[in-house]
DNA sequence: CATCACTTTATACTATCGTATAATATCGCG
DNA sequence: CGCGATATTATACGATAGTATAAAGTGATG
């Protein structure tokens, strides 16, 4: 018999690490998050392929978020920033006139980094969780509407300047649908897709129903 | 001490039931997996809460599918074929002209039992589950392609009707794309939109481009 | 009404889930 | 340089996951 190599009552030697700001580590887990749901999808991204992910330990999700349903809906939050910034910048370098505002706000999200396969098959998996997690859902209602509202004024804006009268509302939801499924087609297949291109055809229908 | 209620020697009386064709329970477990997936989302569907919904025990989901992955495959698939069905319905009672093919072949989706919110968001989700499904991939890849195709032959039919010439690969994925948006706003805000106006709103620039 | 194929249930199995607790390494500060 | 705060790891816990196997009920057939 050979001698047993396992020491069943020594202590297991314990991995060095080196400490960092909370804020860091909470980055660090919302984005392996991010890639484990990439790669893996919802059902199978456990706090352990997540902790695994970011070379962390287990212990540290629970240690930085309350639960794995607030570290999903931190990153989803944290996605969504991205997306708010990017339409800031894009804002702040077009022209100032309400139309030229609103080709912006549109175009924004339609060029990287925010068109990125990961990022919106991400996104669309965070919509799906809206209807059954709470969290999720939470920070949804939170954040979602700004957009839509940007948006709705700008639109609004935009026809008063050239003396037209359009159901604001229904444009809109026109313009979002559009963007979604923009969006989700090219998610789908991103080859076949160039969704600048594709809402830049439709869009003049748009500009002809506000002027 | 009390005498102990619990009888390990004695076995537990079995349920009762009755036999049904395999394909009866088949469709009842794909049933009752949509549900599931309506009211828990993909992580918390289970094959035991599948089993429950459908009223049978466990070993079922394994005695008439392969695996839980082909039984979601399988609820993808039985997804789709209604909506085939619902198109090949709008069509045959649509006008023959290509231009009204057309304009049924788009409209189809938008109604129920298609317009549902319940289908429409499990749709969604398995959209999402394709890029990390294998099962449910497959499925995907053999009929997703079908309606597009539809769409694109009468497109393509509709202007060389009228002597235009257009990019029919491009407007389909605009119409495909405009569908999609549609679909998901509503099902991210049933109340606040009429997906049928929204996609008529903006069919008008497609039939323009088309004559 | 006995037989038998097959549907169905019950249960076991191992792995992994999210969460909780205790021990320990690290680093700022005196 | 040693101490204290706390970030971090290790481990445990009960619950549940998907899968596998064996036993038993059902209904058609003769």
């Amino acid at each position: 018999m050979e001698t047993d190599d396992s020491q069943p009552l020594a202590r297991a030697p314990r991995r060095s690490f080196s400490k960092k700001a909370p804020d860091v580590r909470r980055q660090e887990l919302i984005d392996a998050t991010f890639r484990c749901l990439v790669r893996l999808g919802e059902a199978e991204t456990s706090v352990r392929t997540i902790a695994d992910e970011a070379g962390l330990s287990l212990g540290m999700v629970r240690h930085h978020f309350r639960s794995k349903d607030e570290l999903l809906a931190e990153t989803y939050r944290h996605l969504s920033a991205q997306l708010q910034e990017q339409t800031a910048r894009a804002l702040a370098e077009a022209g100032p006139s309400p139309g030229e505002q609103l080709h912006a706000l549109v175009m924004a999200g339609l060029r990287p980094p925010i068109l990125d396969r990961d990022y919106i098959r991400v996104r669309f998996l965070f919509w799906g969780l809206t209807h059954t997690n709470e969290a999720v859902r939470r920070v949804h209602e939170e954040i979602y509407g700004r957009f839509q509202q940007q948006l709705h004024d700008l639109i609004e804006q935009t026809a008063r300047a050239n003396g037209a009268t359009v159901d604001a509302a229904t444009v809109t939801l026109a313009v979002m649908a559009l963007l979604k499924g923009a969006w989700l087609e090219w998610s789908l297949a991103p080859d076949a897709v160039d969704p600048q291109a594709l809402v830049a055809q439709i869009l003049p229908v748009l500009r002809e129903s506000l002027s």
